[in-house]
DNA sequence: CGCCTTTGACCTGCGC
DNA sequence: GCGCAGGTCAAAGGCG
């Protein structure tokens, strides 16, 4: 764990239900069992490491660095972040929003490219990159970034 | 015709 | 300063 003691970081169950991380997986599960009902058996999910930052049980609240060029004149911002392992043979995992991809790069560690996809949505900052597992093929990396700000359908 | 992928180029932070 | 690595842009084409 690498977290300041500044970073606020609950772990109980009830202060999960108050973070929106919570409604990711909500949605996400929702989707998923829906969607992919016949992959289900195989469609294992659980919160994965990142580099660096470890996610606690249903995601974390992270400070985004400093603000780039890009970025500047606005202020800091805080996004969630969440990032699961799912074992699927399709990457394409359709959990009820449109995405649109819009960049694709191999990363040095993996053979696998990485896919980045945005929420299509007017005023939707959501977004998502899809990676497969380098040590295990048959693994999906699905690694949400933001928070939806509408229904899924 | 509108929205989507694709793809290489571009940008930026970081380490040497 | 340079090169690499990760992230994003945008022009061109595809598909309903």
């Amino acid at each position: 764990m690498s977290y300041n003691s500044n970073q606020h970081l609950t772990t109980s169950e009830s202060d999960l239900s108050e973070q929106p991380g919570l409604e990711f997986t909500d949605w996400m599960f929702d989707g998923w069992l829906n969607e992919n009902s016949s992959s289900l058996a195989d469609s294992v999910m659980y919160p994965v490491y990142q580099e660096g930052e470890v996610d606690e049980f249903v995601g974390n609240t992270i400070q985004q660095g400093q603000p780039s060029s890009r970025d500047s004149g606005r202020e800091k911002e805080v996004r969630e972040r969440f990032a699961f392992k799912t074992k699927s043979e399709i990457e394409i995992l359709d959990d009820g929003f449109k995405w649109r991809k819009y960049g694709k790069k191999m990363v040095k560690n993996s053979p696998n490219p990485r896919n980045y996809y945005k929420c299509s949505v007017e005023g939707c900052p959501v977004k998502k990159r899809v990676e497969r597992d380098r040590e295990d093929p048959k693994y999906v990396i699905t690694t949400y970034e933001g928070v939806h700000t509408h229904e899924s359908s």
